[in-house]
RNA sequence: GACCCGUUCGUCUAACGGUUAGGACUCCAGAUUUUCAUUCUGGCAAUAGGGGUUCGAUUCCCCUACGGGUUGCCA
């Protein structure tokens, strides 16, 4: 029996955060059991699909790197994967429903006769969960084809399960309670059912529940926001899903390796912001230089920085130094161009510095007197600057810091020195000294 | 209202019925770093409440409270 999972999306909208997790829980129980992954399109409600909700979610899919195995752009052998495009199916099952006297007519729909009995499910990730169906006010009947001819969602739902040979159904959890009626379903229509796991809801960091418009609801958002795929995924598997280990970070090769429905948690969990930053600081940590330099590439570009050869060579230097992509442009602006603003901050402290004007004069000429220009040569003339000026290294360090940066933080002074040019700096300590008193 | 699921630091979570209830994010304090970040060390901080069962309960059972979900000819 091979494995067949599958993310059920309606377009009616972009791909949601807790959607995204479903696919993933989806997509890791296939891949780590060598199965398949299924992506079908649940399009019926014309009024609402939209073409633009239909591409962010592939687009979305595509961004995590949650690749499908069947269904848009792959084909299958269990097509079409479009319900708009399956009718024909649905009126199959329908007349065996019909023939079995399962259903009957109300008001020119057609509603499903439930056996009025204890439905015991066996979940996943819930356990046994037992609804009684004896109480018929509690479950009437339900419509499974619609009075305009159409059908309702629990029933393609099944159909398509039931005809593309899923056998685990991962979904959330506002369907627990729709389990029992596709179980009748799947029953009266002499076919196994297949297993469920039902995994919690994302809430929002107050407990409300997280919906359209809510901060981090839309993966749509999270490229611009300077997240990377792998470090949402990363954070999203540990929202409700734990290795039962302290390791906390993960490609998405080790989650599948680390995955399973056991570690997965029964209480829903709150999205964290911050913790979602610093997973993807961590990933951002973990890359080679140049795939940094080139992830970081477009919010450099969209700042109006150059993004050249200097880019490139700049760049890594700031890995460490920022949790989020869109940071990046303001973290090495100055090294690009000489146009950039000096920290208040930064220069009250180094005006407070009586010595600080005098060393940088002394060190701008000692620059251009050195004869040759390396990150080592630069560090060792600082030193011996303020040493013959009678002052100690730390003195001449921060106010040299601001004077070619214009800020209190960034990268080893001797990088920058080294990457700017000797030319460079030396014009940035004269015009910096010039607008001290 | 009815039905279902759930409840461990503020948040994400770990703990065969026996642990000083562990880790991570955030925050605070140190160390390192000329600075920021990184890294390291330390600190603050939790088993919702009440009953059982048990030698012993975060863990099993019941009640209450709270939270979430479902109660459509939406999906």
């Amino acid at each position: 029996m091979s494995v067949r999972t599958r993310f059920a999306p309606s377009p009616t909208g972009y791909l949601h955060v807790g959607g995204a997790r479903t696919a993933l829980f989806s997509y890791l129980y296939a891949r780590k059991h060598g199965g398949t992954f299924v992506l079908r399109v649940e399009d019926t409600d014309e009024a609402r699909n939209t073409q633009e909700a239909r591409d962010a979610i592939f687009a979305g899919m595509r961004w995590l790197g949650l690749d499908w195995d069947e269904g848009e752009g792959k084909g299958g052998d269990y097509g079409p994967y479009n319900q708009s495009e399956r009718r024909a199916n649905y009126d199959r099952w329908f007349e065996v429903l019909r023939d079995k006297g399962r259903v009957y007519e109300d008001g020119g729909a057609w509603r499903f006769r439930f056996e009025r009995k204890p439905v015991v499910m066996q979940d996943l990730v819930c356990g046994e969960v037992t609804i009684d169906y004896r109480d018929e006010s509690n479950t009437p009947d339900m419509v499974v084809r619609r009075s305009d001819g159409s059908y309702v969602f629990h029933f393609v739902n099944v159909v398509d399960d039931l005809e593309m040979k899923i056998s685990h159904v991962i979904r959330g959890e506002d369907h627990l309670m729709n389990t029992p009626k596709h179980l009748q379903l799947f029953e009266a229509l002499d076919a196994p059912a297949p297993h469920y796991a039902h995994i919690p809801l994302i809430q929002n960091p107050d407990g409300s529940k997280m919906s359209k418009r809510d901060t981090g609801a839309a993966v749509g958002d999270y490229p611009r926001q300077g997240f990377v795929g792998p470090a949402v995924v990363n954070f999203l598997a540990l929202l409700g899903w734990s290795p039962k280990s302290e390791e906390e970070i993960f490609t998405m090769d080790e989650l599948i390796a680390r995955f399973s429905l056991e570690g997965v948690n029964r209480a829903p969990a709150r999205f964290d912001a911050e913790k979602c930053a610093w997973v993807n600081q961590q990933h951002l940590l973990k890359m080679s230089p140049s795939f940094f330099a080139e992830s970081a590439r477009p919010f450099v570009a969209e700042a109006g920085l150059p993004t050249g050869e200097a880019y490139s060579a700049v760049a890594p230097l700031v890995r460490e130094k920022v949790r989020l992509l869109t940071e990046v442009p303001a973290a090495i602006g100055y090294l690009l161009q000489d146009d950039f603003a000096i920290d208040p901050e930064a220069m009250e402290k180094v005006r407070a510095n009586d010595a600080a004007k005098d060393l940088l004069e002394a060190l701008a000429r000692d620059f251009l007197a050195l004869p040759e220009w390396s990150v080592g040569a630069t560090k060792q003339q600082i030193g011996e600057t303020a040493k013959a000026a009678g002052a100690k290294v730390g003195q001449l360090m921060f106010p040299l810091r601001v004077a070619i940066s214009g800020r209190a933080g960034g990268p080893d002074l001797g990088d920058i020195l080294g990457v700017l040019g000797r030319q460079r700096c030396v014009s940035r300590l004269r015009s910096f000294t010039a607008t001290l008193a």
